[in-house]
DNA sequence: TGTTCATATGAACAATTATTCATAAGTGAG
DNA sequence: CTCACTTATGAATAATTGTTCATATGAACA
């Protein structure tokens, strides 16, 4: 029973390509796994991913709108968390990938 | 029983996010669509997807270095095929989470 | 060997993008 | 309202990368 390989539209691989874009990317990869183990603010994520609170608040916007992460406000602070078990199914898989 | 997430190491990081990178373009996206329909030469894929050989070329060369294609001399071609099955699932992965 | 076909490669250019710096915006406490 | 705290944002810069053009490499065959 073979699957049959459609090509996809320009517009799905358009989607396809922005989606690898977003995970390609050593910051951001950090800042999700750094979600998978429990959900953070941003100066949190910012100390535990050792780099300045502009460029984790730049990254995670760019996570957001690729609908990677939520977020949620807390009192003063902007609590993130990863959006849907479907990444880490991603991130289990090109973990796995590297891996051999 | 919920999986632990240890943090990936800091090359394993950077192995992850090169693996995404490779992705993340429409044009490779493409080729490895050609190719999920049957292996071709470089000529052909060219063709079907609307590139210069040139560009197909130094497309399937990063291809090829991350091992997501091989190539097999037939004749005067060189003949590319999708390296393993893992390809597959990674691709029809994003296509599911594209299309929601 | 010389010619042709198929593919690879190097340099150059344009476009995209991650980070930094400075600052704005929003919230809660007093 | 004002201050302190947290996060977001815009501009600028540096670095990365995809394509094109020109050319090199390599195989097959007369």
């Amino acid at each position: 029973m073979q699957k049959k390989y459609t090509e996809p539209m320009r517009e799905e691989l358009s989607s396809m390509a922005g989606f690898f874009k977003v995970l390609a990317d050593e910051t951001r990869l950090k800042i999700l796994f750094a979600l998978l183990s429990g959900n953070k603010c941003v100066m949190h994520i910012s100390e535990r991913v050792q780099m300045s609170q502009s460029a984790v608040s730049h990254q995670l916007a760019i996570l957001k709108r690729a609908n990677l992460v939520k977020v949620a406000r807390v009192g003063k602070n902007q609590v993130y968390s990863i959006s849907d078990e479907h990444v880490r199914l991603v991130l289990d898989m090109a973990e796995l990938h590297v891996n051999e």
